[in-house]
RNA sequence: UGAGUCAGCUGGACGGCCGCUCGGCUUUUGCUGGGAGGAAAGUCCGGGCUCCAUAGGGUAAAGCGCCAGGUAACGCCUGGGAGGCGAGAGCCUACGGAAAGUGCAACAGAGAGUAUACCGCCGAACUCGAGUUUAUCUUGGGUGGUAAGGGUGAAAUGGUGCGGUAAGAGCGCACCGCGCAGCUGGCAACAGUCUGUGGCGAUGGUAAACCCCGCUUGGAGCAAGGCCAAAUAGGAAUCCUUUGCUGCGACCCGCAGUGGAUUCGGGUAGGCUGCUUGAGGCUUGCGGUGACGCAGGUCCCAGAUGAAUGGUCGUCCACGACAGAACCCGGCUUAUAGGCUGACUCUUUUU
RNA sequence: CGGGGCGUAGCGCAGUCUGGUAGCGCACCACACUGGGGGUGUGGGGGUCGCAGGUUCGAAUCCUGCCGUUCCGA
């Protein structure tokens, strides 16, 4: 089980971006994030960050929640299947906590997993 | 003891586990070292660097504006002067010119800029009456005189006193204030218990109104620029010529390219580079009131690029503010919990 | 990185260049017309002129610094 995060499990250029935004078929969403995600040709997932100036003022607050994200996906990473996921930060985002982020975020990427894993399976019958 | 002024520092600490990024050594697995700020912010000034022409001339436009110095440069800083505020330590000031010209001042007020006569004061001079004691007399008015007093306003053209006068007035004098010239001190701004001179309706205010004077400013920005280069399209370099067009985004001049001939390479997506050794930090000595400069020694201290510098657990305390590098520096401005240091002032009490 | 616009009554805007009285429409309140509502008419209330300094006798207006919002270019 590995705990790393290194370039491979980012999404690097502005294609894969556009690439997930256009094909996206798992969305999970709460009050201050949307997830989306699609399926890719590696045997692993690839995690993407979209947190808008015009929604987080500070760019104290956008590190912090940039920060929070990839641990919970650093450490959620080997349940996850195949996907590139692109998080979104909504308004309001940056008046959450660190633990009430961890809490949240371990249930959503749980979420995510089990949406992704049910779409794949349909689409692969 | 309390209140305050100025200058400066700090911006949670330690340890375990799991990560991120850059460099070095290993070599494909690790080890080791570095990793946000005083404002990294706002982008308000000034530079470096790069390209446009080598940055040229003129006009326009914009900015700045006491004096001297510091600096790569500045609208910054230091020292000094002047004015203002405060009991004081201290603080604040776009602080050139109103005797080049134009403009502006609501309401109120008689009058607001070649100032003004509403109330008041006067009746000397000239003049029209009345009275009589016929006088160089008394009295009423007119032509007028007056800037003392009242009143209006933000502002009404020196102040106080004495003389003077019909009443008054720098009309005259004394003192104070002001202007001009000289002298002395100072590099200068400027200053003076200095000398002379001007009666002072000369010369009101406003230039963050136009303006005048002096000084400064070419334009763009690391998405600058350079290199490697899919797709697509047909052009690019060298020589010759000059109308229009473009570079050139204030305008004109000026300069270069496009147009024709000859010779073969140019370039978007993407990648690499620019990218951190610098007007650098620390320290010692010397010069200077100081900003700062000079000399010696020593150190290498973020360099990401969907964008690193973190998460979590434990212990401790004053329970942690404002806030995140994106080419780099010098300033300015704004935000900032708490803690610490030094110098000075005032007040109270004691000696 | 560079450049512009806007902020005035609950809402939408004038006034700012050229400094002295803050105004218009809708909305709101009262009254009249109507049996009542709507509509029309008359009258009325409501403003830290985004914030803080400065210039001026006097600032929404001029100058400086902030704050918010919106747009454009590379």
């Amino acid at each position: 089980m590995t705990c790393r995060f290194d370039k491979s499990l980012r999404l690097l250029n502005a294609q894969d971006y556009q690439s997930v935004f256009d094909n996206s078929t798992v969305k999970v969403s709460c009050a201050e994030f949307l997830f989306l995600a699609q399926q890719n040709q590696l045997d692993h997932p690839r995690l993407g960050l979209v947190i808008a100036k015009k929604n987080v003022r500070l760019a104290v607050q956008r590190n912090r929640l940039k920060r929070i994200i990839r641990e919970t996906f650093r450490q959620e990473q080997s349940r996850l299947p195949a996907i590139d996921v692109i998080v979104l930060a909504r308004r309001g985002a940056d008046s959450l906590e660190n633990p009430e982020l961890h809490r949240q975020f371990q249930q959503l990427w749980r979420q995510l997993d089990k949406r992704a894993k049910k779409r794949l399976g349909l689409s692969e019958e």
